[in-house]
Formats: C-alpha cells, sequence, structure tokens
DNA sequence: GTCTATATTCTGATAGAC
DNA sequence: GTCTATCAGAATATAGAC
C-alpha cells in the first residue's frame, strides 16, 4: 500500500473528520471538497464515487489497526499481551477519535457497498484480541467463543476510550487504560 | 409517557427497522411512511418533521432501557447486581436487536438536534451499571472511575451482543450471556 | 386524520475549459 | 490535475382536497 499524499490524503483526511461528527451518509461531496480546500472536480478526479471514497478511508484506517495490534501483541503471551492490545488500542483511540467514532457507527450495519471489506479487516483486527484470549482462558479456546470474547472486550475499549474522550477528557490515558483493565481483569468479581 | 399506539406506533416501528439498517440519515421519509403504510402526510401530521420524529424514537427506547435495568439491579448488590444488568441488558439487545444498533452507530454523534434529551437518558442508563460497579469495586468509587467503567461494562455488552447477534447468530443467549460474564469477571487474568 | 400533488432545496455526479 | 458550471434525481416539507 503506498501512502497517500497531497491531493488524494487531503481529501481522505477531510472526509474522516467530517464523518467523525456528521457521519457518513450526513458527509456530502460539497463539504469534503471545501474542507479539503480543493474543487469538488478534484474529488471526483481521485475516487470514482462518494462510496469508494469512504470504502478507501475505512480500508486503511482499520488496516492500519489491524497491523499496529499485531505489532503490540508480537512476542507477548497471555495476560501480557492482553494488556498491550488494549493499552495500543486506547492509544490508537486516543490517537485517531474520528476514525474510532466512525468505527463504532458503522461496525454493525451490513447495508454498505464496502462491507466485505471492512469484514475482513474487523476479523483481522479481533482477531489479534481472539488470538491472545484464547492463551489467557483455555475455557474460551475450547468453546470456540474466543472471538465473542474479543469483541466484548473491543467494544470495553472502544466505549470506554470514546466515553473518555467525549464525556471526560480531563483525566489522563493511563488513568482510563487502568479503569479499563480492571474492568476486564477481575476487579469487578469478588474473590 | 402514554403508550403511543396506531399510526403513530407504525410509524415509529417503521423508523426504527429501517434507521436500523441503513442509519438515520440514510433513512427517508417516504420510506417510512410507506413501510408504516400510511402517506407521507400523515408522517408530518405525527411529527413536526424527521428530526423530531427520531428523537421520539431515541427518547422511548432509550428510556424503556434505563427502567428495564433499574428494575433488574432492585434488591440485588455486588456481583449478583452486575450479573443481573448484564443479563437484562443482553436480553434487551436480543429482543430490540435494532434498537441496540441504533444506539451503537448514535451514542457518539455529536451534531444531533437531540443530542442533548439522548445524552440524559444514557446517562440514567450508565448510572445503574455505574451504582453497581461502585459497589462491587470500592477502588472505582474512591477515584471516581465508576461511570468510566459503567461505560467499559456497557460497551463489553453491547459489542459482545452486537457480534452474536450479526455474525454469531447460532449461539444460544445463555451462552452468549456467560461469555460476557467471563470476560468481564476475571477469567482472562491468570489468578 | 389521512390522502395526493407540488414546491423547494440539496446532493451526487458529469462535461468541458484551462 | 484542477477548476467552474450545470444537470438529473432525490429528499424534506407544505398545501389543500376529502
Amino acid at each position: 500500500m503506498p501512502r497517500v499524499t497531497g491531493t488524494k490524503k487531503a481529501i481522505l483526511e477531510a472526509a474522516l473528520q467530517l464523518a467523525a461528527t456528521k457521519g457518513i451518509t450526513g458527509t456530502t461531496m460539497d463539504e469534503v471538497a471545501e474542507l479539503a480546500g480543493v474543487a469538488k472536480g478534484s474529488v471526483y478526479y481521485n475516487f470514482t464515487n462518494k462510496d469508494q471514497l469512504f470504502e478507501e478511508l475505512m480500508e486503511q484506517g482499520v488496516g492500519a489497526l489491524a497491523e499496529v495490534l499485531r505489532e503490540a501483541r508480537s512476542g507477548l503471551h497471555g495476560w501480557s499481551a492482553i494488556e498491550a492490545l488494549v493499552d495500543t488500542l486506547l492509544g490508537r483511540i486516543q490517537e485517531n477519535s474520528a476514525l474510532a467514532k466512525l468505527m463504532a457507527a458503522e461496525m454493525f450495519r451490513t447495508d454498505r457497498a464496502w462491507q466485505k471489506t471492512l469484514f475482513a479487516l474487523r476479523h483481522e483486527a479481533l482477531g489479534e484480541f481472539a488470538a491472545a484470549i484464547a492463551e489467557s482462558a483455555p475455557a474460551a479456546k475450547n468453546n470456540g467463543t474466543s472471538e465473542l470474547m474479543a469483541s466484548s472486550v473491543f467494544g470495553a475499549v472502544l466505549m470506554g476510550g470514546l466515553e473518555w474522550l467525549v464525556f471526560e477528557p480531563e483525566r489522563s490515558r493511563e488513568e482510563v487504560a487502568a479503569t479499563i483493565l480492571q474492568a476486564l481483569g477481575g476487579q469487578l468479581r469478588p474473590a
């Protein structure tokens, strides 16, 4: 994947920022062009149509996330791997909250043109969590619930992270990471 | 809150089903009218405009959820209360997956006309989780992270529940509830 | 209360000059 | 590669008959 620069990059960035607050359907190509500082014709020169623009956006974003998670887990095992994944995911949510909002909104949509592409990348990103969970909780591995549990853990970090950034931004990242890990680490259940 | 019946009810139900798959912005008033089996004029007779229709929809849905959670927790404490809340929320997600999808998509939008209304109800629903968590994890209560932890737990159930309904519908509800509770109950962390 | 018909605005997309 | 101008269709909302 060659890195995107120049006009194309500006358009993708503008589209991401707009879609994070207004949603994809609520974002118009006119707005994208204006925020990117180019004419609408240039948007259509770089992307076939609106669907293709947002497909490429999601593909790049989720693809990069999956790669970062893979690196974060490499060499680690069990609870340490889960800690690293949670911390890394939270970091990505902080640095790219626009993409996080977009993912939360799009993750369970089943009517998109790019559904298949997104599903594959989603599966890849969740797979990192599932693998770490299978190591840490053998019971989950045996009855095949690793992926389901991975979704729960991912959801905990995503919702917790967005709660932080949107409603309690005064907290430190360390505090938020620790809080989420406590919720997942059995602190809720008495010994 | 008087229960809504007849035409108004049909319109709200149609709007919910459509918005669950196409999103609110992607749902047109023509489609709502058609699915509800009424003319568009009747939609505008019952609701001032599109925003007001969906505000009422979200208000009813999230309000009912908050009430159900309150009942589920009453009389219970500590981990038992959390178990009951998780199980009840999962049940609501199963029975009303359309609303669950809508909530996931709308929860962190900050540009909606009805943002304030939704925020208050969201806070109310999360408050049930936060209260149970404050009892169960005194540390969270002391440093004021109960609400943040509540968001994480809510996110775990919501994402886990939707993963189940959208991607692994062959599983039983009991199995899903147990899996999510394991993730939250410290099964991931070695003793 | 419900309908049909219509006004008006918005939006995705294209054509063609530079 | 980028721009301006423009079209065709869609979407919100209203008016007025029944």
